[in-house]
DNA sequence: AACATAGGCAACCGCCGCCAC
DNA sequence: AGTGGCGGCGGTTGCCTATGT
């Protein structure tokens, strides 16, 4: 038997709120509050509603401070910092906007913020990345189960990753470790502007509250011969507005870096020069690494290509 | 002017987690 | 400890308006 519904389906308005309607739930609720029942509160009100139907008009719309109109360059900077780092849990994103409710954020988001971004890449990028992404999301699921087969053989640092400090990993901790679990994934790349085939060899590295992914192993046309591959750390505050990563260098050292971009290889993730990422952004109002923008178009599931919050 | 298509947004649906019983 | 109800959330739908043909 399946579950009650919360309310009488066959009695109850659906569609747009009428002004009256509206006026009707305010006034109830700045006089009595909503008194931690919204499914009694139609009723109480003198509603012909759902209570989920009051509580999002209430939520959305008619409570006080809240905030319509155009978003702001530095709202649309949260926005797109926060959807890189955490996916669209609009809520999350939300509370870091007074005034903008979830819903907002997710409409503009879906209508035109990502349209924006995108628009800051030539069609031939815009082609190059979709399938970057696509064949990263592929990964998705593998990753995900070697996380959960593996939780308790993780490689775990004596001291969070998290940070700018760089730590150390031991030695041939990326090579010939078998008690690691790894997975190999080949996807293409595009150092200057060619597309190239690489194999990512993915360790997950268990840190204070995720899982961060490095790799050895990709194909790299850094001068230096280091190896790289992009991770996140969930401690990137929005006002720095970038991500760190992962440079995983020959001496099996590991530190921290920023994921950076270089003008003339949008989607190598680390340029020769590790300070200067300017690249296909430059003198665009909205500055965004590249990383991030392979987030902001990636499928748009939910899912972060590298990123998994392991705290439940 | 009429119709088609796209864009924007409010609202709904259904799932999930929490919590009271 | 198990169960059911509710609130919260993200994804999706569908209506209205704007724009294009």
């Amino acid at each position: 038997m399946g579950r009650a519904p919360c309310c009488d389906k066959a009695n109850v308005k659906k569609g747009p709120w009428s002004p009256e309607e509206d006026a009707q739930l305010k006034e109830f609720i700045e006089k009595y509050g909503t008194g931690g029942n919204w499914i009694a509160l139609p009723q109480k009100a003198g509603l012909k509603r759902c209570g989920k139907s009051c509580r999002l008009r209430w939520l959305n719309y008619l409570r006080p401070n809240i905030k319509h109109g155009e978003f702001t360059d530095e709202e649309d900077r949260i926005i797109c910092t926060l959807y890189a780092t955490i996916g669209s849990r609009w809520s999350i994103i939300a509370a870091q906007l007074p005034g903008r409710t979830d819903n907002d954020i997710k409409n503009y988001w879906n209508t035109k913020l990502k349209k924006k971004l995108m628009g800051k890449f030539t069609p031939d990028y815009q082609g190059k990345i979709s399938s970057f992404s696509a064949t990263l999301s592929q990964s998705l699921p593998n990753l995900s189960q070697l996380c959960k087969d593996n939780l308790n053989s993780f490689y775990t640092p004596t001291k969070s990753l998290s940070g700018f400090e760089s730590s150390s990993l031991p030695q041939n901790f990326l090579y010939n470790n078998n008690d690691i679990p790894s997975f190999t994934n080949q996807c293409s790349y595009y150092p200057q502007n060619q597309v190239g085939l690489m194999d990512l060899k993915y360790y997950p590295v268990k840190d204070q509250n995720m899982l961060m992914f490095g790799g050895n192993e990709a194909s790299c046309s850094s001068s230096d011969g280091s190896y790289s591959q992009i991770s996140y750390s969930k401690d990137v505050k929005p006002e720095e507005g970038r991500f760190q990563g992962f440079l995983i260098e020959e001496n099996k050292k590991i530190m921290l870096d920023y994921g950076k971009i270089n003008s003339d290889d949008p989607l190598n993730t680390f340029s020769d020069d590790h300070e200067k990422a300017n690249g296909i952004f430059d003198n665009s109002q909205l500055q965004y690494d590249l990383e991030e923008v392979k987030e902001l178009i990636s499928t748009g599931d939910g899912n972060n290509m590298f990123f998994l919050n392991y705290e439940n």
